[in-house]
RNA sequence: GGUUCCUUGGCCGAGUGGCUAGGCAACGGUCUGCAAAACCGUGUACGGCGGUUCGAAUCCGCCAGGGACCUCCA
């Protein structure tokens, strides 16, 4: 099979992807942080890297996928100087404890993300279950010099590093850019320069959430457990690092420098970023406050939906455009994909009742190849879902009669969207089988249709609508065939 | 303001020097008692203005519009 191409943030290329241990693969993604119901935009990451996930290991590699959750509070109204964190502060309002409004959220997360047919990571690590970890960096960071101690609070001191190291080339900037372009904040004058970040946070009375520490009760910076987890589970260097663009600065950076400063070197071989879900041309965030939740797409239950979306049409409209092109929600976008994602489904049930000739007049291998050559080309989803209606067309076809395919190519063409579809785009079937489930249903539904087939024969075409129609208004729909009748679930 | 990215037909979205993805919608046809589905056919789109080139949506320059990051963010 050809070679994976992934494109690097940190060189601004796509690069061959070669792991550094033969056949295995870390990867490290950003995940969330519970403090409230997960949106349409946390979607993105986390399908864009479970098709990798899949991908890779359809390729035969040995994945170690972690993706951690972020339960630890951190700084979000600096400006006020309350000290207060997202969680601490939601906590407040829900008047639950911070870790019931985690595991609140977390719960939903995860349930969201099983609906999505996102495959749990292999771990699934917590902030606040790796404190000493965390500690042990601040430790390390200190040791080498590249941070100092100021009134109970440890700071990565920047400007000493960019001495030895350069902070900023993962994001492409330079300190001086940085230094004139750093909005100046109140209560940081424990800071050397504003630009500094925190390793380790003196908690203020009020704060909830803190840990004991040599320098002070608190808590860790946001930036450091991402370095310290990733260390901890995939080692001082490992593969792919991925999130959203988004957190490329300062976050990503801010892990770049910490991980150097306690390593002496840089961890990350290939950095991946996603591109963010808009709305109305903007980016869909908690912070602005444009955001759908998942729960409220799949229910249709918000004012700017027309109707509820499937969590498959969600996870084909996001496979439908490229992980680092902007995606613009919209009903009618959805809607696109809702029925286009019905058509590909269809055709795969079609697989399974199709006549086989002798001799086949289709090419099914140069979709099967086009259809990898896609996806090995930096995860290209929309050119492989392309490809792969080019094959909805040749099974149509076959079905009418106008193509024909032997036995052994039908098996070939069957495994191949069976892998392509299910197992690497991670899409699944979601219409119930026809009346599989229920016999009672299932005869009746069958007696109603032969009625319904003898009153064609006697051209009582009023009788013979009558019962389309009505089982139609029922939801069940259908489909006169040259043999009879089809008929499913809507 | 700094850095950076984007602008593709009615909508969503690939592509990125010549071979004019794909989906949805629309129109015409085939099939059908009608319908649905399916199939066949139809649309010559690349923000504007210059330049490079035999040839540009694709490269370069300028202009216009928009976004992202610079603060928490997927």
């Amino acid at each position: 099979m050809e070679q994976l191409v992934i494109y690097n943030t940190l060189p601004r290329k796509k690069e061959v992807f070669k792991p550094l241990v033969e056949g295995n693969v870390g990867l490290y993604v950003c995940g969330p942080t519970v403090y409230s119901d997960s949106h349409l935009g946390h979607a993105r990451p986390n399908i864009t890297f479970d098709l990798l996930f899949r991908f890779l290991l359809h390729k035969g590699f040995k994945v170690r996928y972690v993706r951690n959750i972020t339960d630890v509070g951190h700084l979000e109204d600096e400006v006020e100087g309350t000290g207060e964190d997202r969680i601490t502060k939601k906590a407040r309002l829900e008047k639950l404890e911070p870790m019931e409004v985690v595991q609140k959220y977390m719960n939903t997360f995860h349930r969201n993300m099983n609906a999505l047919n996102v495959l749990p990571p292999s771990i699934e690590p917590r902030a606040s279950g790796h404190i000493l970890e965390q500690m042990q960096m601040v430790e390390e960071i200190l040791k080498n010099g590249f941070a100092y101690e100021a009134g109970g609070s440890v700071y990565f001191d920047v400007e000493k590093y960019n001495k030895k190291y350069n902070y900023g080339k993962l994001s492409g900037r330079n300190l001086d850019d940085i230094r004139t372009n750093t909005r100046q904040l109140d209560g940081q004058d424990e800071k050397k320069n504003p630009f500094d970040f925190a390793l380790w946070k003196k908690a203020s009375p009020e704060h909830i959430m803190r840990w004991p520490s040599k320098w002070s009760d608190g808590f860790p910076g946001w930036h450091l457990e991402c370095s310290a987890m990733s260390t901890k589970y995939l080692g001082e260097t490992f593969d792919i690092h991925g999130g959203g663009m988004d957190l490329t600065f300062p976050h990503h950076e801010c892990e770049v420098a910490q991980s150097t400063a306690a390593l002496g070197h840089e961890t990350v071989r290939y950095w991946m970023h996603n591109n963010m879900i808009t709305i109305d041309g903007q980016k869909m965030a908690r912070s602005l406050g444009n955001f759908i939740t998942l729960d409220e797409l799949f229910s249709g239950n918000h004012e700017l939906l027309e109707k509820a979306y499937s969590p498959m049409t969600i996870r084909f409209f996001i496979l439908q455009a490229h992980y680092r092109s902007t995606l613009d929600f919209s009903n009618e976008a959805l809607q696109a994909s809702e029925k286009g994602l019905d058509r590909l489904m269809n055709a795969i049930e079609t697989l399974d009742n199709l006549q086989v000739s002798e001799e086949s007049t289709i090419d099914i291998f140069s979709i099967k190849e086009k259809c990898f050559a896609a996806l090995n080309d930096d995860l290209n989803s929309p050119v492989a879902i392309a490809h792969l209606y080019d094959g909805v067309k040749m099974i149509n076809s076959i079905k009418a009669g106008t193509e024909k395919i032997s036995a052994d190519d039908l098996e070939k063409l069957k495994s191949f969207y069976n892998t392509m579809v299910f197992d690497i785009l991670g899409l699944k079937k979601e219409k119930a089988d026809a009346g599989a489930n229920d016999s009672v249903l299932n005869g009746a539904i069958e007696l109603l249709l032969k009625l319904r087939t003898e009153a064609k024969v006697n051209k009582n075409w009023a009788m013979a609508d009558k019962i389309r129609d009505e089982l139609n208004s029922i939801g069940i729909e259908i489909k006169d065939t040259k043999e009879g009748f089809e008929w499913s679930l809507k």
